[in-house]
DNA sequence: GCATAACCCATTGACGCCCATGAAATCCCA
DNA sequence: TGGGATTTCATGGGCGTCAATGGGTTATGC
C-alpha cells in the first residue's frame, strides 16, 4: 500500500526518484513501471500500478463494444495514460503534458492514496490538503470498512 | 495494452511508424501486422491486434445469423478491414480509403484505447477529445474495476 | 514494363543503461 | 548504549542504443 508523502527533486533531465517504499509497493518487482494519467478533478498526476490498470481494461471489455460510453472511457483514460518505466535507480521521467497538467517543475510530491498514489506540485498540494481538512471538520466525514476476510 | 497518444509523421511514400510501445503490445512479435478498419462512429481508423479480431468474429457468431444487425456488422467491419503489414522499421502504409476516411495527410495520431488503438488526424482528435471530456463532466462518469483476483 | 510496395541502409536526437557521489538511516559489536 | 561500519537512497552525469525518419534499390503484380 502507498502511505505518506515524499518530496523529491526533478533533475535537469526531467527524472524523479519514485520513493523507495512506493517502489516496494508496486506489485511485482518485474513490472518496473507505473501507469500515470492526469487527474480529472485536480491539478495532479494519478499513478496506478499496471496490474490495477489491467482490471480497469477488463471492466471496459465487459461493456458494449463501440458504445459511446465505452469509447469515452477508453479515450479519457487510456489515451491520456502513459506507461512510465523505472530506470535501474528507480526513477521515472515525467512526460511534458503530465508535468504541465500538475504544474510540476522543480519538485514532485508523491502522495500515498492506499492502492494508488498522486504526484503534486508541493505548494499546490498544501492548498488542496488545507481545503480537504476544512471540509472534513465541517462535514463530519465517515467511511465504512469493507467486510473482513474470513480467514486472517 | 495500448497507452497514450503518439503523433507521427506520414512520409512522402505514405508510411507511418507504429509507435514502439504499440509494436511491443501487439501480441506475438511474429505477427507483424495489425487489422485496420474505418470507425463507423468517428472519422478515425480502428486498429486491432489480429488475435482480438478473432474474438470479434466469435461475437458475430453469437448474434442472430442473417439478422440485419449481424449483416451490418459483417459489412461495416470485416468487409472494410485491411491487414496492414509492418516493415522492418515498424512502419505501416495507410491504404487510400482508410486515410481518406480519417482525413489523414501529413500526420497520424496513434491513440491508445487499452486493448486496441485508433489512428486520427491530430486536430480532429482534439475536437473529439474535448467533446468526450464534456460528456464525462456532464454525466458524472464512473466505472467499476473488475473483481480483484482472489489473492490480496 | 510500369507502378506499387517491400527491403535495406543511413542519420540524428532522445532515452535507457550504467557508474559515481554524498547523505542518511540501519546495523553491529564492544 | 555509543559510535564506527555498512547499506540504502536520492541525485548527477556520461555514453551507447534504439526509435523515428528519409531515401535509394530491388522484388512483385497487373
Amino acid at each position: 500500500m502507498f502511505f505518506g508523502t515524499h518530496d523529491n527533486k526533478v533533475d535537469r533531465k526531467g527524472r524523479v526518484s519514485v520513493p523507495a517504499p512506493f517502489r516496494a509497493a508496486l506489485s511485482t518487482p518485474e513490472t518496473n513501471a507505473i501507469v500515470a494519467f492526469p487527474s480529472f478533478t485536480d491539478p495532479a498526476i494519478e499513478a496506478w500500478p499496471a496490474e490495477r490498470m489491467r482490471r480497469l481494461q477488463d471492466g471496459l471489455d465487459d461493456m458494449e463494444q463501440f458504445s459511446q460510453e465505452q469509447r469515452d472511457f477508453a479515450s479519457l483514460i487510456f489515451a491520456e495514460a502513459r506507461l512510465l518505466n523505472l530506470d535501474n535507480e528507480g526513477r521515472i521521467m515525467l512526460p511534458g503534458e503530465l508535468a504541465q497538467h500538475a504544474a510540476i517543475a522543480e519538485r514532485a510530491l508523491f502522495v500515498g492514496q492506499g492502492a494508488t498514489f498522486h504526484i503534486w506540485e508541493p505548494s499546490r498540494y498544501q492548498a488542496y490538503r488545507a481545503a480537504a481538512r476544512d471540509r472534513a471538520t465541517q462535514g463530519g466525514m465517515t467511511i465504512r470498512l469493507s467486510p473482513r476476510p474470513r480467514s486472517e
